[in-house]
RNA sequence: GGGAAGAUACUCAAGCGGCCAACGAGGACAGACUGUAAAUCUGUUGGUUUUUACCUUCGCAGGUUCGAAUCCUGCUCUUCCCA
């Protein structure tokens, strides 16, 4: 049986180095997971009802895990998200409702089983867990008495997470008992894995780093003379060449949901990536060979303007994220919008295909007879469409010759008319290159 | 429990009786340039309005004044010092 495993295990570790998904490793990670089939787990906050992209790379993570042979966990954290993780907040955090949390937590698990098949009947099937479910039956006392006993309050303080927020530095506020409480709670859950199911590896994002080794810490110490070894291992946290916070883009989170940040939208974030930036993460964010990937950034580098890294990436991230027929429609849409011969081009569209490329921009209707008598521009921008939020935003935006109708940029004083529609139906809005708006004719 | 400081638009941060929709910086959005990139330069960044003007906003609630973000009183919250 051991043997079995042997044969299919892929060196996971030295492919995460060279794809820069390893920023810290403890010494023997590498050894156990060419040993054996490892389970290893990675938490999810439900901060949200949804994940975006900044938990893509845990997920890929998870995947990368499960393609090498071993088996991962994903853990909802229910119980943690209950308290709040002190890492990289300066400010005390707001708690969650009951309601709210159970919303998200069940939000995240749908997300997380899109990448993960939960019930998969492989070995190294992936598996979704809740901390909720073993956290609600501990008294406090017990946790205090079997848990608090183990690690010094002196071993906590000296996290950075905790440290930051007891020096008053950059502004920061103290710390409740609450938060302070936190790592110990995220250290047990590593202890119930591995005494249920055999986990012997968390891993994270960097920031995550203090927690986790809290986490082996504490293993060791409430199994004394079990010789137990647990391991951990974060990836570094995404950033962007020119100091901006990844994953953001106009007006917002790119979500790995369709109802909230549209396959367009998604496929669009990810073709503007930079140059710098792309090469970076296409190695973290698809599952691309080192030799393809090696190729693609050389052919981009002898002829940017392409953008072939771009494309590319898009293409993957898009594909895995949503689904190919998303990535097909996403990239149509955007082949359209971004044309020189657009007008031709978007009049070829059958209706349903139209609405197909579209899906996902922003759309509004208007009447055909207001449409006859002509619509003053700045009323077709923001009070009959809502598009823009003020009749200001929309005088500014024409001002600074930023709106076009159907491509062609126009002034204050243009008016809708029938004359623009396409295809007798639709008319294109556009407030700079990347924001669309349509107008169907009814 | 005692004392001190503070709360200003997305964030930081000026303003301390009229010239304040509120300096400045960052961010964001837009324009030019380009490759739907980066860098750079320019403009915009409470609402209604063509402009003027008006309306709402400076933690909350009252008050003083012809007039308050600016003064007074109470409240809430935050930080710091002493116990």
């Amino acid at each position: 049986m051991i043997k079995f495993y042997k044969m299919k295990l892929k060196p996971l570790v030295e492919d995460l180095r060279w794809r820069g998904m390893l920023q810290d490793i403890m010494p023997g990670t590498e050894e156990q997971l060419s040993k054996e089939m490892t389970t290893a787990y990675i938490g999810f906050d439900p901060t949200s009802d949804s994940l975006h992209i900044g938990s893509l790379v845990p997920i890929i993570l998870l995947v990368h895990l499960e393609r090498a042979g071993h088996k991962p966990v994903a853990l909802v954290g229910g119980a943690t998200g209950m308290i709040g993780d002190p890492s990289g907040k300066s400010d005390e955090r707001n708690l969650l409702d009951d309601e709210a949390l159970a919303k998200n937590v069940a939000g995240i698990k749908r997300v997380l089983s899109r990448f993960l098949d939960f019930d998969g009947k492989e070995e190294n099937a992936p598996m979704l867990v809740n901390n909720y479910d073993w956290m609600k039956n501990i008294s406090f006392i017990e946790f205090a008495r079997d848990v608090g006993k183990r690690i010094t309050v002196n071993y906590m303080m000296a996290k950075d997470s905790v440290k930051k927020r007891f020096s008053g530095e950059d502004g920061a506020a103290g710390m409740s008992f609450t938060e302070f409480t936190y790592q110990l709670i995220q250290g047990y859950d590593f202890y119930h894995l591995y005494k249920t199911i055999g986990c012997k590896l968390q891993m994270g994002g960097s920031d995550q780093w203090g927690n986790i080794t809290t986490g082996t810490e504490l293993v060791r110490r409430m199994t004394p003379g079990e010789d137990a070894k647990v391991y951990a291992m974060t990836c570094p946290l995404i950033t962007k060449a020119d100091g901006g916070k990844f994953g953001k883009s106009e007006g917002g989170n790119i979500w790995l949901d369709t109802d909230k940040t549209s396959a367009y939208k998604f496929y669009q974030f990810w073709l503007n990536t930079s140059d710098e930036d792309a090469k970076k993460y296409i190695k973290i964010f698809t599952f691309l060979d080192r030799e393809t990937i090696e190729e693609l950034i050389k052919k981009h580098e002898e002829a940017p303007h392409l953008r072939l890294l771009q494309k590319k990436l898009a293409e993957e991230v898009t594909t895995f994220v949503h689904n190919k027929e998303a990535f097909e429609v996403a990239q149509k849409a955007s082949s359209i919008l971004f044309s020189d011969s657009f007008k031709s081009d978007i009049a070829s569209l059958d209706e349903e295909t139209f609405l197909d490329v579209f899906e996902g921009v922003p759309q509004a209707e208007l009447k055909k007879e207001e449409l006859a008598k002509g619509v003053d521009m700045i009323a077709a921008l923001a009070a009959k469409t809502n598009f823009l939020s003020s009749n200001g935003e929309a005088r500014r935006a024409l001002q600074s010759n930023a709106v076009a109708v159907n491509k062609e940029k126009v002034n204050e004083n243009y008016s809708l008319t029938e004359a623009d529609l396409i295809n007798g139906k639709y008319i294109i809005l556009n407030k700079g290159k990347k924001n669309t708006y349509i107008i169907k004719a009814i």
